[in-house]
DNA sequence: TTGCATTATTTGCAAATACAATTATTGTAA
DNA sequence: TTACAATAATTGTATTTGCAAATAATGCAA
């Protein structure tokens, strides 16, 4: 290359957004391979897993989820039916409702994990070394302090 | 912190992933409040306005952008059912089309591109400084290269 | 030239999603 | 206590999306 490409703004978040959902399609679709569950649950259970008593408000789940508080609702309606999430009403406020991860749900997040582990290493950890790999969290982390509240 | 926090390619890539949806959250919402039309459409206009003669054939834009043939062609008839796009047969190939900017469109496409530049600044930019907007590029170029031949 | 696999694009249909309105509960202040 | 704004979650409805099948044109090989 003769001459360099000036890096503006605009051009590295074009460049973010089309590996990301490059990505993002193709853990979406070896999820569906290996566990037969969508991405998008997947998301559920780890949020559920990693919670105390693997239980979360819907408010909260949704909060780190890629989804606005109704798509949510829906979401979960379906991984309901699925009997790997059950609901409980929240004692302590009744407008509230738990999802919690059911036994058969965490069996699946835990073969869910182990497979789609080694696909983020396939995908994404092998292509960085790890110096890249923490700059890219520093830097991620920054962006999305910056923009913090924000609904949806 | 008393206790570094292990940076594994699995954390590095789900603060990513959040960070990039809260970004596009926050994009599409000021896209609509600025030109009226959802970030999606937007993407078509930079593929489009940035080609030749401002038209590129459906594959070829649906391969930059973040959606399966299939939506780019639903997405496609959308923006030209209001007028910012039209199609025109390939002559050298009948199978094919062309999607093409509309004067109209690319009058939107200038207004839309202003807004939109100071909101990457404002949510992306400003964050970042010029050696990690660098660094990023070169990250996301090598996920983008190490991703390439995936079919969607 | 005929036949057949390949490629470009679109369409039928079902699933997923967002937005706005709704229901139920809580907190607070007169 | 009563009234009312605020909060948690869900639901009605329309839009968007993907998958698989369909349509149409191309290229190549017998």
């Amino acid at each position: 290359m003769a001459v360099a490409e000036q890096v503006t703004a605009g051009v590295a978040w074009e460049r973010t957004l089309r590996a990301v959902s490059r990505l993002l399609r193709v853990f979406d679709r070896e999820m569906q391979d290996d566990v037969d569950v969508p991405l998008t649950w997947y998301d559920v259970f780890v949020q559920l897993y990693a919670a105390p008593e693997m239980k979360l408000r819907m408010q909260t789940l949704s909060d780190s989820l890629v989804l606005t508080r109704s798509g949510a609702t829906r979401l979960v309606d379906r991984i309901e039916k699925a009997g790997l999430v059950r609901r409980e009403p929240a004692a302590e406020d009744r407008r509230g409702y738990y999802a919690i991860l059911t036994e058969e749900g965490q069996r699946l997040m835990e073969r869910a994990q182990k497979a789609h582990g080694a696909g983020i290493e396939r995908h994404f950890g092998k292509h960085l070394d790890p110096d890249e790999q923490r700059t890219l969290f520093a830097i991620m982390s920054k962006l999305l302090a910056g923009n913090q509240n924000i609904p949806g």
